[in-house]
DNA sequence: CAACACCCTAAACACTCGTTCAACCCCGCA
DNA sequence: TGCGGGGTTGAACGAGTGTTTAGGGTGTTG
């Protein structure tokens, strides 16, 4: 902890951040006080309203995960970003308070997972360029259902069994992907269905969509 | 309504179950009892604390819910049980307190969602017994993340953009499933990935897991 | 009729919450 | 040396919470 070089402002910020990550927004003002080492009433001096600390909290996550999102390098998706960010341990209580804003909602909630549609959107394109990923009827609809469907699935397994330590967000990333990677990976290579029937019935009841992009050839089952 | 011939207490719980679909489990007693139209104290009264009042409302839902599946009829899978229960406008209160009790935790959610993979798990092995539905080297595991991922994307798109209306759980399900019809259709049929590479590196990776159950043989590409 | 048991109400209690406020310390500056 | 003035404190307020308790009614029973 690099702690004391830092304003009262930003230490209580941090504080906020890490308070928030463990136990939710619902944590007193006086809890982050204490985790800052200052008075209750310096943590509404500097940001008027519990309201204005979290909007704070929110723009600061956001803006850090926005500059390093270089050094997480690697494969589009939620889990791979979070992943990578979380191993970085001093970005670990900024992934806590993520998935936090991810379960209760709110404003970076959203920023964030529209983010990610963008990179997910951009990275199937390159993908189906390449020739490595199918392509889809409707591209911005898939990249959007994917980001939700990955982020989601995360969310589900944190709120049904939360890890006992709220802290080591790499903890439970690592054991969440091992659960989850063999049949993820069984879907996106093979599917679940054995033929296309389902689809083409949907296909004509809806009267088949707008088929931008590539209407490419179904491939022989 | 049919509220004036049910005991004080089933209307209570009656009245809790509404209001913890709308507005979450921090709405307080006395909104309930004034839901209820009876005194705040009396729903300490009858339920011992506010505790005892998530569980019995807990365990009316549950019960009501194993007890109409039938029903509510179809094919396996979270949005179809949820869908065809909320389209009975009797039960919508119910379905409402499920999605906040997923979004919140709890007992209930876990005892739900495991409900729900048995279901999955029978699904898929008579799609794979049928021939409709591709084997997985790890069936137990496939129907755990796809039931969590079916709930999961449903609940991403509840908390992004939350519906105006609380109490209309069917106009959500209704356009989630617009949304969503394509792109799982598309997976479900053709996966996401054009080639095994993935998947392979995967298994030789972690040298080729459990295969338990059906060994079956992995289908020719 | 008296007495008991039960359903129910209204008020109060104890606590936590976000927020406010008067005062204090300590710094630079004239 | 005196004078601000921002950073900081700790106590207090008011509204909210879950919970407790004393006490009305009302019906049933002896």
């Amino acid at each position: 902890m690099r702690s004391e070089d830092l304003t009262t402002r930003a230490r209580i910020r941090d504080a906020a951040v890490r308070c928030f990550g463990r136990g939710g927004f619902r944590v007193g003002v006086r809890v982050v006080a204490k985790e800052a080492g200052v008075s209750p009433g310096l943590v509404l001096h500097h940001f008027g309203s519990k309201q204005g600390l979290r909007e704070a909290c929110d723009a600061h996550v956001l803006g850090v995960i926005r500059e390093h999102k270089r050094e997480a390098v690697g494969g589009a998706g939620a889990q791979a970003l979070l992943m990578a960010l979380a191993s970085l341990d001093r970005f670990a209580p900024l992934v806590a308070y993520v998935l936090r804003s991810l379960q209760e909602g709110g404003s970076l909630a959203r920023a964030f997972v529209d983010h990610l549609v963008e990179d997910t959107e951009a990275y199937l394109a390159e993908g189906v360029a390449a020739g490595t990923l199918r392509p889809s009827r409707d591209e911005a609809a898939r990249a959007r259902y994917l980001t939700h469907m990955g982020i989601g699935t995360l969310m589900v397994d944190l709120t049904l069994d939360p890890p006992e330590d709220p802290d080591d967000a790499t903890a439970f990333l690592t054991r969440f992907y091992e659960r989850t990677a063999l049949p993820v990976l069984e879907l996106f290579t093979d599917g679940l269905m054995t033929d296309r029937s389902m689809l083409d019935a949907y296909l004509l009841y809806v009267g088949d969509p707008p088929a931008e992009g590539t209407d490419a050839d179904p491939p022989a089952a």
